[in-house]
DNA sequence: GTATTTTCCTAATACCTTTAGGTAAACTAG
DNA sequence: CTAGTTTACCTAAAGGTATTAGGAAAATAC
């Protein structure tokens, strides 16, 4: 009966492996058991279910990807901010499929109070920093920047754009230098 | 042994209902065949499978989308057009969540092919019309508008940004100037 | 070196999916 | 309008996942 060594922790690292290669909604406690080859009941004591799983990834994806944004943050301003950040999302969704779907996960106020989501809310308003907007219309373009970021991604990932003629880095750049030129020149209300 | 009736259409419909009350992925045939008060083997009849039931959903949904799109879309143009367009995904994800959620499911090539994404491509170009873009800038704002729009709605639903000051009212008809202004002024490469 | 905590186990329950094969209701022909 | 065929729904069974209760052995504490 030897011990494998289970944690919290290491059990999260491999859900967020075991997402990227399977696909965060096929995560199961079982297969997590399985790989650590050891029987399923054995998890429930590192784990309170199968939901507490999925947001211990998603708490962990959240915090790599603002770990990762933070780091291509430093020392830049205006348009090299905006390309910045949003290559490390792109990047890290093409990356790791798995983690960036936990990421997108619904949690608890409570969850979501520990998360580093309010890193991500900081440091996307940080990006305007080098533009001229005040508020309300940053709180807006923070939105649209979320937006447009989290819906490209998305469709991209999900095959949502793959037949048609220009390949999706050429309308990848083309969309941050369109973003760029309207926060520029935000319209007034 | 009274016969109910189930056909494939009645059980997509009552599908995708049971999605909007309870989340689409909660849709499980268990809960479909407990609704028509019916053993759950009975399904197979009409159902190849879960993935089956699910795909049928989304169809179903794609269509339904295409059509109040086709329906707002008429006779519009230029920013009427496109405002017109984007309430009507806002509209719909609010109003059928579930629906809204199971539209974005990932399609086998043949179920994507058999699907009503064509027309929602047709119909998101027929916006630009009103604006002055030719190729391949078109495609490239095509893709911009949906990442928008899918995101926008993504992340509103899912309490993205629910708690700060301006409401998500007031950030939408701003994202809509803010996109009209972008395409009649889309930078150059 | 004993006491305690903790890790992992067996066992059991409950639910969902899917297939195989049967019965009776509904349709179809003559 | 009855005989034959189709088909809607059923029972039975097997296999997977989630979760809880309670036990044994390994690790840790004193």
């Amino acid at each position: 009966m030897a011990r494998v060594g289970l944690t919290a922790e290491r059990l999260t690292r491999a859900g967020a492996e075991l997402a990227d290669e399977v696909g965060f909604d096929q995560v199961t406690v079982s297969v997590l058991a399985r790989r650590f080859d050891v029987k399923v009941a054995s998890l429930y004591s590192h784990l309170k279910n199968s939901q507490d799983l999925k947001t211990k990834i998603a708490l962990f994806a959240l915090e790599e990807l603002a770990d990762r944004v933070a780091a291509a943050l430093a020392g830049r301003a205006g348009k090299d901010a905006l390309a910045a950040f949003a290559n490390v999302y792109r990047d890290y969704a093409r990356e790791h499929p798995g983690r960036y779907a936990a990421a997108q996960l619904r949690l608890t106020p409570e969850a979501a109070a520990a998360s580093a989501g309010g890193r991500h809310a900081q440091m996307t308003r940080a990006i305007l920093r080098g533009y001229d907007l005040t508020e309300p219309d940053q709180t807006h373009a923070v939105r649209l920047l979320g937006s447009v970021f989290h819906g490209y991604v998305s469709l991209e990932m999900g095959g949502g754009f793959s037949h048609s003629a220009p390949d999706t880095q050429e309308t990848w750049s083309r969309v941050l230098d369109a973003l760029d030129a309207l926060l520029r020149n935000w319209p007034a209300p």
